[in-house]
DNA sequence: AAGTGGTCTAGACCACTGT
DNA sequence: CAGTGGTCTAGACCACTTT
């Protein structure tokens, strides 16, 4: 077997806890009885249960048990200020409506020249959100996923309406970290009128690169953001 | 002994590196080795490490060692693009200035109330820094710690001119998390002046929390960032 | 070939959370 | 109290890097 023992442990755990199969809150299988489903040593186990922590899928906690953490926060890197709070756990008031995409096209923005890691001018699907709290737009998201034979984002509409669980649940791709550069600029013609913001008004712009489990595959995001009452908040 | 053996190793090896004894690029002592100045198996050595890897300290690499990290990067989290690429490795071309303290006030900001850990007339030691690259201001930073036993910092300059250095070093204090919220304003006049920007050109607001290895011990730093010329960026 | 880190076994004792 | 995770031992084989 070329993938380590605590790898696959931990891939199966990962795929019941995002499947929902493992629930938000309860308790993962003990050390123990994990060890004897598998086959292998605690020692194994426990590997396969802390790199789970550091990923964010789980808290552990003694005496007790591994508990299913509470929402997967997109790495737990941009949560809207009370986007949860204000919107209840599951998101149910803050919507995102699909402006442009998902649809074949090239980079045009030179803003992203200098974290590109693919060329200039291959082609991209490019998608292009608006995510609003209370009918209030917040978000302005421009997508540009590499087209690596992935052309059936632009057929099928997104599971869940979320492009990350999209692309884990069609394509196994797992996007597991991120690189980003944040701005204040004024909000341009455009920005103001699609944010509601008057022009010039001040706009954070968050420019983003996501990795994924797929060696040299690169999502990137150009991001706009209305913070007059929601703020960008980030932990760790 | 009520500290873990792997904490001791942990713990032994960050001093050696921070306090330069271990440098920059070069090798630790191999696993081997380590095992046994502290008579400990692989298994407790490596736990130390893997810890060491995730702080950030340093890098292994398979078959050759575990490499000590290049800049002990304050959690990954800020740093100023540019500014190390600009400033050369070791910060030189960057300026930090003390326009006030450090000095003992309450918090003035009601900004702060809703991610305060303390009470919000404790009383903390207050500083306020201006920090330019080539002569030109980017970062102006408020910083508050709640003044617990730690007056000495009003009397003594800072070590290396760092504050989490001074705190590391004077009072065994470390920090290792951080949370933060970030907002585009319009610049007020003081802050335009300061920053040498425009009346209510977009500024970068910062509100953050750190976290320390001292329980219940939190800094707090209020951030406005001229990123005209240089963007706040981030990993992870 | 020698040394390094990566993975893994098969045990052990302890501290903590539940009943 | 039984069950859980936290720490630790004393080995083993393998893959990778360097000489």
């Amino acid at each position: 077997m070329k993938i380590p023992l605590y790898r696959q442990i931990q891939a199966h755990l990962k795929e019941k806890i995002t499947s929902g199969q493992y629930v938000e809150g309860s308790l993962l299988p003990s050390e123990n009885d994990l060890c004897a489903e598998f086959s292998a040593t605690r020692m194994t186990v426990r590997q396969a249960l802390t790199e789970l922590v550091k990923e964010g899928y789980i808290t552990r906690q003694h005496g007790k048990g591994s508990i299913v953490a509470s929402i997967r926060k997109s790495l737990g890197l941009l949560s809207l200020k009370g986007w949860t709070e204000v919107v209840g756990a599951s998101d149910r008031h803050g919507t995102t409506s699909i402006l442009q995409g998902p649809v074949l096209q090239t980079i045009t923005e030179p803003i992203f020249k200098h974290l590109l890691h693919q060329e200039f001018h291959t082609e991209f699907v490019f998608l292009k959100r608006l995510r609003s709290v209370e009918e209030a737009p917040v978000i302005l998201e421009e997508t540009y996923i590499p087209n690596e034979n992935i052309t059936a984002l632009t057929d099928e509409p997104l599971v869940d309406g979320s492009l990350f669980r999209t692309l884990f649940m069609r394509y196994q791709i797992d996007v597991n970290s991120m690189q980003q550069e944040v701005r204040a600029i004024a909000a341009t013609k455009e920005i103001a009128g699609l944010l509601k913001a008057k022009v010039k008004s001040p706009i954070l712009q968050i420019l983003r690169r996501y990795g994924t489990s797929k060696e040299g595959f690169y999502l990137y995001s150009l991001i706009y953001c209305n913070t007059e009452k929601y703020a960008i908040s980030s932990f760790n």
